[in-house]
DNA sequence: ATTGCGTGCTAAGTTTATCAAGCACTATCA
DNA sequence: TGATAGTGCTTGATAAACTTAGCACGCAAT
């Protein structure tokens, strides 16, 4: 299952290591923590651009990533450009310590050997 | 002074002399005739993404102004959009597909926890 | 124990985009 | 005239985003 975007921003704050009203704090409460507890499980899955820019701001992550996840259209896909996968949540953001960076190679090992 | 989302999208359906409905055929039912003529009457202003990213195609008008004229964040406006995080991403090359990204994503999560 | 704070989350409400149906008007043509 | 079709627009309903208030837990110190 592809990543989705709440997954991927409880990932984001997590790896910040920020409670919701931290996030809330930052945004100038422009997004409430009852609002991102509301992302993050999934129960909303559209918010607006504004929303997903001041979370892109915060987390000091890409606001088109955001966008894809969301569903919506970005500029560069609405040019045909062909959509490779890999692109979407690379984790670069994560903060990866050498040892989880291990765990999750040989993770990646485990998936595709299986299939 | 800039015009509205509303006029500018009326202004540009008229020079191509087009009615509601010839839009609404056009887009495949995407967009009703009668959603059209609320945003043009600006009873609606942020119309999602999606819907503009159909009508700049139809219309062969730039996407991302209409995203502007909508009052949505675009890309090119959002800050760390040229930064791209200069640090390389461990798994880029790994050519991650969708569904293993969303596994590794869990697998980390579940790392994290157990701490 | 209990006060107190920080945590994530939920329940119920308000607002807004979106759709389906239909109205009022005009023009065309029998 | 009357029928038909095209025009923009409105109305009423629904779903989903968003808000506000507050709950329940854990944890630390009193």
């Amino acid at each position: 299952m592809k990543p989705t975007l709440g997954q991927y921003l409880a990932s984001i704050r997590h790896d910040r290591k920020m409670s919701l009203r931290k996030v809330e704090e930052a945004s100038n409460k422009e997004v409430s923590n009852a609002y991102l507890s509301q992302l993050e499980t999934g129960k909303i899955t559209q918010p607006s651009p504004n929303v997903l820019n001041t979370l892109s701001d915060i987390y000091k992550i890409d606001y088109v990533q955001l966008m894809e996840l969301a569903g919506y259209m970005t500029p560069t896909a609405a040019r045909g450009s062909t959509e490779r996968h890999g692109r979407v949540a690379t984790f670069a953001e994560h903060n990866l310590t050498p040892e989880e960076e291990g765990e999750l190679l040989q993770f990646l090992q485990f998936l595709r050997t299986k299939k």
